[in-house]
DNA sequence: CCCTGTGAACCTGTTCACAGCG
DNA sequence: CGCTGTGAACAGGTTCACAGGG
């Protein structure tokens, strides 16, 4: 509903506590109050409980929050109770292991296909999928309806695949080059800067000293 | 120095900076503005030396900042000014591709060894390092004074690794694994939950419409 | 009595606007 | 005159503390 009254950051932590309750179902937990479930996620139970009320009111007091019906609430929310077609632009190392990483499956995302320009790669197959041509990836996007895209091409070339991905009506991008995507309003980016990450923990390790 | 009167989005952001002050330096860009810098980054040009200010006095007035220093002082801030050894648990096809990854080197990050426990993977070579036995973990990373490690190991494994790289003496773990993990105060962990960024995603593209 | 949902207080981070220097 | 550095105003998020329901 009111997107901009929902901040950011809680809707990252939905993500979190997902993933905690899926781990909890699988031990077959029954409830869980936002005491415990905060606790072991590095977050406040006060937190935990606003967050969860922006969206609704999913908990009993005096008892808790039953997992699954918890899970699928915050699968409706995140719009992960459906299966989101994605297709893999680059098929280096990183683009392969995006492929076939097991984690994202479960999660609501099935990768249909994978693209890259080099003639060496094109035909071979990655995980469940054939790599093809780059210049197919509108028809691709087109025909299966695509709305998710990730790019893990060298930086050189991300801007100009986020343009035909944006273009042929893709509305999301992972973005694992270390370059800045420029998109047009509707389509979202999630940047992934793997060196960034390794720089914070570079910033944090050395200011501790 | 005084850490926490520094916002932590704004030790992000140098990240950002720094990548793209490299493109410009490969481009033979001398100086750049605020507002220049700024604009191709979705950030505000008041942001941005705000951001910078809280390290220094980095730029001139009626020029703007000349890029090849404030490199190095982004460098210096971050701590990659020297090079950071790194090893990586977990050997599947993400670790792997972590080991192998072209964008770590440039930045300041060496990955040195890499582990894992399948007697299957132990002995193979990837990227320029042979895959050790978990068992060498603490062995190696004192011998060589390790600080910083990469977790790609499943999620049922990756708390105990974490346990053995902090008794070793790591002082910043990358976590590919989908479990938030427990460490020690001064053990810095830096996240990284590939299916959650989809999920985000899946949330924005959702709620657009 | 336990635990949620929530207004209100608080605090952190961002934007504004301008003084001041080259 | 252009552009930085920065206090002051503002906005956004988080924490507090408690009312109220099972």
């Amino acid at each position: 509903m009111k997107n901009h009254l929902i901040p950011t950051p809680a809707v990252q932590r939905l993500s979190l506590y997902l993933r905690r309750l899926e781990q909890l179902a699988q031990k077959e937990v029954q409830k869980v109050s936002s005491l415990d479930l905060a606790e072991s996620l590095h977050v406040t139970a006060a937190q935990l409980r606003k967050d969860l009320a922006y969206f609704g009111q999913f908990g009993r007091p005096g008892v808790g929050y039953r997992v699954a019906p918890l899970i699928s609430e915050l699968r409706h929310i995140l719009g992960t109770d459906r299966t989101w077609r994605v297709v893999v632009v680059g098929t280096g190392d990183l683009g392969r292991a995006l492929l076939r990483y097991r984690g994202f499956p479960s999660r609501g995302f099935q990768m249909i296909a994978a693209f890259d320009i080099s003639p060496g790669k094109i035909g071979r197959q990655f995980g469940r999928v054939t790599v093809r041509h780059v210049d197919e990836l509108p028809a691709v996007i087109r025909e299966h309806d695509v709305k998710l895209a990730v790019i893990a091409t060298p930086a050189e070339a991300a801007q100009q695949v986020a343009d035909v991905l944006c273009r042929a009506g893709v509305k999301g991008i992972l973005n694992f080059a270390p370059t800045t995507l420029q998109t047009p309003p509707g389509v979202a980016v999630g940047p992934v800067d793997l060196a960034a990450s390794l720089e914070q923990l570079s910033f944090q390790v050395n200011t501790a000293m």
